[in-house]
DNA sequence: CTCATTTATTAGGCATGCCTAACAACATAG
DNA sequence: CTATGTTGTTAGGCATGCCTAATAAATGAG
């Protein structure tokens, strides 16, 4: 019944990363996010259906039960992955993904409860995502994109929900990372930028970018 | 003209270690090592040739030089890794045989040399065993069995050659670890076993055991 | 409502790596 | 020298995961 391959554990995850955003996960926004082709994923999906890792009707992908907890693990070897990077070897945060990406499925239980004991058991990866603990509980903060702030409001940065290495290191350069106070400014009209303030400097920043700040 | 996958770099991994001990390597003990059966190692055996990785005599299977210095790599990260996991993560060394096993065919140059730089570029793996440097340079000591040393002569350990966490984790409650001075008190006749004095105490130790250990 | 685009699936392949069964080649013990 | 066991290879399969081309189904703009 059990027969989980690196493949399959990528599928999950990505399934599960898509359905945080928008809920109905389509075979399209699958191959896209995998970097595979639509009928690659077409015939994997069908094979996860049969294993009951997912279900598939009209309104999309869904993880079952089953499928969720195994997410959920590949997730947590993933998110520790990266604060063993960032935190023990000296990753910057946007060098993290690809690595991870290779190593959560190369991790033993037995290694990823040693990494977790070695870091003092973090809570988030390096990007401010919540780490599923152990027994798969994954607590997750009520946080609102940045986007959605009017002027003059303030929030402080959750998470930051990008997987891009440019975007994050200019991220970075601004200093838009987890933990820090952003005020907005001003908001453009008809979709425009924000310009937002962070720890005394101002800066232009477009709306797609600031949706995928999650500030509290 | 480059395809390593992560079975081509096992193959050579394994090739490499069989040369250390006895020179011609042969299908039938590749495959044992590998586990696998002969005819497939048999298969890739052509594989690896028609890559120009391996020369396929009569007189058995070797590395060419382009097949070394990729075998070198592989077994530069899995020392590393080994090393990571005992000296980060708090493994001990009969655990981490299998998990750098996985480990090795995950990391790629830039982590290899973040995790050589974390550790202050350790010479040798948690087994004794020297890691190659970036570039492939390789220092072997010159060593020789324990087995082969008279009543009363000693010697310090710089080696284990053993892979099997039973004989490790047996090894280490007798001290017998890299570092440690051995000395032979007695040996039996008609390949009986060593008694050796370790740290104080007296053991005694099959041939076949004794002959793992490498001393200077 | 209809035609065109987007989205999903079927059909047919291919590469990688593994397996068992059968056979060939060789060594060597009797 | 012959019978036997060891070693290696061929032949034929199978599972996994990926692809392109073609087709079907759904959507939506005019
Ligand atoms: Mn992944
Ligand atoms: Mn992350
Ligand atoms: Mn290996
Ligand atoms: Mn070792």
């Amino acid at each position: 019944m059990e027969a989980d391959t690196p493949r399959i554990e990528e599928y999950l995850e990505s399934i599960y990363k898509l359905q945080q955003e928008k809920h109905p996960v389509s075979t399209s926004r699958l191959a896209e996010h995998l970097k595979l082709s639509p009928p690659s994923v077409s015939e994997m999906i069908r094979k996860l259906a049969g294993k009951d890792l997912i279900s598939h009707s009209e309104k999309g992908i869904c993880l079952t039960e089953h499928g969720k907890t195994i997410a959920k693990k590949v997730i947590r070897r993933h998110r520790l992955s990266e604060r063993l990077l960032t935190d023990i070897l000296g990753f910057k945060w946007d060098e993290v993904h690809e690595e991870a990406c290779r190593l959560e499925h190369a991790i033993s239980p037995e290694m990823e409860e040693r990494i977790s004991e070695s870091l003092g058991n973090p809570k988030t990866c390096p990007h401010g995502h919540p780490i599923p603990d152990k027994d798969g509980v994954l607590i997750t903060e009520k946080v609102r994109p940045l986007s959605e702030l009017k002027a003059a409001q303030k929030g402080i940065i959750v998470s930051v929900f990008e997987e891009d290495p440019k975007m994050l290191q200019y991220l970075a350069t601004l200093g838009l990372m987890p933990d820090v106070c952003v005020r907005v400014e001003e908001v453009a009209p008809f979709g425009g930028p924000l310009i937002v303030c962070v720890s005394g400097s101002r800066y232009a920043l477009g709306r797609e970018v600031a949706s995928k700040i999650k500030v509290k």
